[in-house]
DNA sequence: TTCATACATGCACAATGATGCATGCAATTA
DNA sequence: TAATTGCATGCATCATTGTGCATGTATGAA
């Protein structure tokens, strides 16, 4: 079996640990910042003046969930004069969303093989 | 162009937000929570007493670490006697991430038309 | 140069969440 | 029935995080 397969499957476990970026999740977790990208997608590249338009919370709050979502790659950030345009880097959110459902693919077959018991 | 989809962007937008659960994604996002996914793909179906073996939190912390994967579909539970057997629901698991993926897809052309400009 | 604008940051506060202990409950076993 | 076992839950505590105000900084405009 393991003849086939080119990990062990600790090895496929510890990627998919690896994978398991616990600051992206947190970033999706807040429903502000799920707000803020409900926007982005709306509106395409904004400022931060236009998002917090949008929303209840103070500019200052928008400014740091927008730079936790650039740290952890979900958004891209362009400087434009004064203005900070963001807008989702959907070539990286999709990448990162494919990798981590490639590797539990990679390690279901060990621990819940198709869940069909008989 | 809308004659090709047949959703508006704003509909398409409401049911991405509506599948980004906060739920799902703070459970992804707490170490421990992970530790016991790693745990239960390594070793499978397994009750409380054998996970918390394995990891340095008391029993009742894991107890609800384990209801709340439950909560969100990532963990399936069996009650077998007096011991509680729970696992991965692989098959909700992906499929909720493939929706997520699927609804993010559907989003991107319109934000982000393939972030080449020119 | 001086002023205004766009944003970042330090700070305090409130809310949320993780943790461990002690206890309660339900169900199996002797 | 009584004792034991596996787990859930109430509670207090501590750490983390979201929030808004006030301030600082850098940059473009007058």
């Amino acid at each position: 079996m393991n003849a086939i397969l080119s990990k062990t499957p600790s090895q496929s476990v510890d990627e998919l640990v690896d994978t398991l970026d616990s600051r992206f999740f947190k970033a999706l977790s807040e429903p502000v910042r799920v707000q803020i990208l409900k926007f982005l997608i709306l509106n395409g590249k904004s400022d931060i003046a236009a998002i917090s338009e949008d929303l209840p919370q103070d500019r200052s709050v928008i400014s740091r969930h927008l730079q936790f979502m650039f740290d952890v790659d979900i958004l891209d950030c362009e400087k434009i004069t004064r203005h900070k345009l963001y807008e989702i880097n959907g070539e990286a959110f999709i990448s990162k969303l494919e990798s981590i459902l490639g590797k539990i693919r990679e390690c279901m077959p060990e621990c819940c093989p198709v869940d069909k018991e008989i």
